[in-house]
DNA sequence: CTTTCGATGATCT
DNA sequence: GATCATCGAAAGG
């Protein structure tokens, strides 16, 4: 039996998806872990990079979903997406945290640290754990280096606003595991009764 | 525990 | 020249 090939359907609302990949385990080059946080990044969103329209920067949020957007935040860090929905639509997810299951002392060496908290828990160090670079820009989700592999367990969702973000800072898009320890920050008690209501 | 601040470079105005 | 979907160290309570 194989679990290589991706059964995530990125032709959705990048909501859709960053629900969605709550709990599935992303490895690149067989090095990874389980996602726990995501935030999605939608057209008509002013925090999103597509909302002014392609650019040489943004250029695969209007291509093909099911692809990676790799940027350099700040200058400094690399940050993975996947795109979603439509071709053109501008649309992708915004993958923030892992709980490191494979490949830690990989990960613990290219991160130097060693608390198993730390190797994954926000955009930037899922970069930098991964050893994501421009050179993934553009690549297939369902395809070498990357991996993805089906939740085993129920998962208890959680919603609240995205964050670290200076406009559209209000709109609940950010998704995750409930009290995991490898959140990049932990999500509201409001946050954990909304994401009850929805259920 | 919390807040504050510097690093660092691509992108866009 | 300003902005930025971040991180880590430092300082304060």
């Amino acid at each position: 039996m194989s679990l290589t090939r991706s059964p995530v359907n990125f032709a959705q609302s990048p909501q859709t998806v960053a629900r969605q990949l709550i709990g599935w385990t992303l490895l690149v080059d067989g090095i990874g872990g389980v996602i726990v946080e995501t935030e999605a990044y939608d057209m008509d969103d002013e925090a999103s990079h597509s909302f002014k329209g392609p650019t040489l920067r943004n250029a695969p949020m209007f291509g093909p979903p099911g692809r990676a957007y790799v940027y350099l935040s700040y200058g400094l860090h690399w940050c993975l997406n996947v795109v979603c929905q439509e071709a053109g639509h501008g649309a992708a997810v915004l993958l923030r945290a892992l709980e490191p299951t494979h490949g830690l002392e990989a990960m613990r060496a290219r991160r130097g640290c060693h608390r198993a908290e730390l190797l994954a828990s926000g955009p930037g160090r899922v970069g930098q754990a991964l050893a994501i670079d421009r050179s993934f820009n553009g690549l297939a989700f369902d395809e070498p280096p990357f991996e993805l592999l089906a939740p085993r367990d129920e998962i208890e969702l959680v919603v609240g606003v995205r964050i670290g973000i200076t406009k559209a800072g209000h709109l609940p898009w950010r998704f995750g595991i409930a009290n995991s320890p490898f959140l990049s920050k932990r999500f509201s008690e409001a946050a954990h009764g909304a994401a009850r209501d929805l259920v």
